[in-house]
DNA sequence: CCATGTTCGAATGTCAACATTAGGACATGA
DNA sequence: TCATGTCCTAATGTTGACATTCGAACATGG
């Protein structure tokens, strides 16, 4: 068996990890400037870890940073969102299409194990369930064996991780009460022999998250 | 009207687009390391716009590098094939389907002058045709209006170019006698009413780009 | 009052020296 | 002969100092 070889990171690595974290913690809310100076002082490392740490977030899609204008968290506006979903949309199909035909047996209980620990975390609200529902689609993404697909799923990982925490501190009902039911769905479909359909429902699992958020950014503005 | 701001570069973007070209020339053959070092003396730059330089190249999936071992070209795989062509065919899917809908008058236009500028290509066979060919897809991802779905395409973009280019240097015949008649027609379908077919015919034609660049690849090694 | 030119500060871009690591060559022992 | 342990070197990882650039505030001229 092959152990996934344990790699050691580097103070960039551990800096973006630092500084994603504080992102999702509302430490830097979107449109706040990330300054390499602070950041280096901060987390006691050089300038040029922050800055490389910088650049890795960029590659997530969190940061944004112009030639000489610095770096800045990402705004959270509907285009944004429409953007990241219809992205999210078509890698979403093509991963469960691919899983379809590829997932081992370890990988669908991997699914099923995710599954019944969301179904348990339930009454616990809050980022725990969030972290499950990443983690689910984290593993079809990597049951398809396709690592560039993995790749450009992680390019927009965080960008959801973002917007859903921001769905679920507005609006915890409706995503509370349709979470399980809908993945339970993917992963039982995932199993089956029915391509069509499993690609419209995976579609439409992130439309339907879609629509839920643009909703709750259109109220907030009223 | 908005021009599209005169970006000023650093020298770790100019630093990336010497490398990538001398990859494609084939100073650099697949497998082989880039040292930073020599980059950095031969590029007359310090070593950390050499290090920023091949982050870019690895976020459009060119090089990899690991922790203290470096950074080299990637391979040309069948595996490696296969993964990227899967990706880019969800995704021009995805662009195409979107295009039908957003892109503007001015968009189609460009188009239909990429077709006919490959038409008149068609005897200096050669890299410039492929230029067009990959014009013509980044037309149709910028149609699309979806920043995101752009960014996610240079992903890959780039390695599209470098297995293009192996597949048209060791078989040309079969590209020269497909590629005008293949993009004349998406270029009209994404004029039509058809999604369906429009989608279809989006995915065939990397698919097939695929299939060709594949029988190459086992022919080498018979 | 508006438009243009200038100064200034704060931030990023760039650099070269120092520290650390991976991987191979070599020696040693069973 | 093979396995293990120890250097050693060439590369990358990291750092702090220096150079450059942007944007805003201010001054100036129409």
């Amino acid at each position: 068996m092959s152990l996934p070889r344990a790699a050691r990171r580097g103070l960039a690595e551990e800096s973006a990890d630092r500084i994603r974290d504080a992102i999702f913690d509302g430490t830097f809310p979107p449109g706040a400037p990330l300054r390499e100076v602070d950041l280096a002082r901060d987390l006691d490392v050089s300038r040029g870890s922050v800055r490389e740490g910088l650049a890795l977030l960029e590659r997530e899609g969190l940061v944004h940073s112009a030639w000489h204008r610095g770096t800045t968290v990402i705004d959270v506006t509907p285009r944004d969102v429409e953007e990241v979903y219809t992205v999210r949309a078509a890698l979403d199909r093509l991963a469960a299409l691919t899983a379809l035909t590829t997932a081992s047996p370890d990988d669908l209980a991997a699914l099923d194990d995710i599954v019944t620990a969301m179904a348990a975390d339930i009454d616990r609200r809050g980022p725990h369930l969030l972290a499950l529902d990443i983690a689910f689609h984290d593993a079809v993404y990597a049951a398809s064996g396709n690592s560039r697909l993995v790749q450009a799923w992680q390019a927009v990982r965080s960008q959801v991780c973002l917007f859903q925490l921001r769905r679920i501190a507005a609006a915890p009902e409706d995503y509370l009460a349709r979470v399980v039911a809908e993945h339970r769905e993917l992963a039982t479909l995932i199993r089956g022999e029915e391509p069509e359909l499993l690609a419209r429902t995976a579609e439409e699992h992130v439309h339907s998250a879609r629509r839920a958020l643009l909703a709750h950014l259109a109220g907030e503005n009223h």
